[in-house]
DNA sequence: TATATTATATAACGCATGTTATATAATATA
DNA sequence: TATATTATATAACATGCGTTATATAATATA
């Protein structure tokens, strides 16, 4: 062996591994995730695709960390969203995310409709433990509970979807999405409320 | 001229603009609409790609020949929910397209944003009208019924939404949609005309 | 039957893609 | 300085795409 480990030789590197991520996800946040080739990530870059090459088997692996890096992103938005109610918080992360990537988020539901199953399916149960300990939602079954997180969780991505492609109406704010959000989650609960006499 | 007007000379036709269109549709249903190719439409039908050529000028007037028949087939879905209350129609009729053309309606809805945002900006004083009518709906002003029906409207867009992309619980049924959706609507409906007075 | 017409098949073109082979240049160490 | 190593550039490749030029075959009429 003529060197030691650690050694570094050859040119210093101009084009990292990160730069290659940001430069995927700014095309697959303006056109769109198909729309991402090695060649126009080269270009961004003001490289060849050789560098692309040498931190990524293929363009499955990019994807990957591209990937990688949209959740890591939507997990920084969550914990942007502080207010100690996960209910509200993962509602308003999930449309800060869908207003703020709106191309991204569009891509996503339709890409990895698994992935976020999956992700659904873990965060459930903290989410209806959480409502059990809420005074507001004192003296509902866990079924009537998962009803009423079913239903803002349906408007809320009903909400998000809609704001992704432009089809809510001109000049939405979003302090109206949000209002609205609010709005109809305070509407499924009163509602479930008097179904139940409790008011 | 050695031919009257309206002779047709040649072989007989094969292969149909509405095969084509049907192979097309084929396709868009079950792998995406831009996984649409003129080589997998001709394998589909089992022809070469000339009788596509014949039939359509170039790929762009086949998809808007692709659209027209997605369109119509949603009118047709409507048709056939005739209640006489276009509110909850219009509802279970994406409802059900959004189930039995999942592949073709996320596509749709990223695709055509502007489209979608043009036949709603249609259709919502239609159903404001309608709503007006309602005995149920007696009291409320213009402004309120709007936001009961963008409400409900969001709440059913991501209903179809979330069915399309399978992200509802296992094992929901069809059933199940219509109940949340009427049963959303009912809640939304009350908590307005608790907070007017109504009731 | 012979001919004009047309539906279809085949193959090629130009282009964009992912990937790879090769060349070039920069750098740390002997 | 000379060399081994490596980051980058360039160019080529195979593939799939829309499209088109050409050939083939079927059909109705003269």
């Amino acid at each position: 062996m003529l060197f030691k480990d650690g050694d570094i030789l050859g040119p210093k590197t101009k084009f990292t591994r990160e730069q290659i991520i940001d430069a995927a996800f700014d095309i697959a946040n303006s056109e769109g995730i198909d729309s991402i080739t090695m060649r126009k990530i080269a270009e961004k870059m003001g490289s060849s695709v050789a560098p692309i090459y040498v931190n990524f088997k293929n363009v499955d692996e990019l994807n990957e960390a591209l990937i990688e890096k949209i959740i890591s992103i939507s997990r920084q938005l969550l914990l942007e969203e502080n207010t100690g109610n996960p209910f509200r918080d993962i509602g308003m992360a999930s449309l800060r995310f869908a207003m703020e990537y709106s191309v991204i988020f569009r891509d996503m539901v339709i890409k990895s409709g698994k992935y976020m199953q999956g992700y659904d399916e873990k965060i459930m149960p903290t989410l209806i433990e959480e409502m059990q300990k809420d005074p507001e939602l004192r003296g509902f079954t866990i079924d009537e509970l998962k009803t009423i997180l079913l239903k803002i969780r349906i408007f809320q991505f009903g909400l998000s979807m809609m704001a992704a492609n432009g089809l809510l109406p001109k000049d939405y704010s979003k302090q109206d999405m949000m209002d609205i959000l609010s709005s109809t989650a305070d509407d499924v609960i009163m509602s479930a409320k008097i179904r139940k006499g409790l008011r």
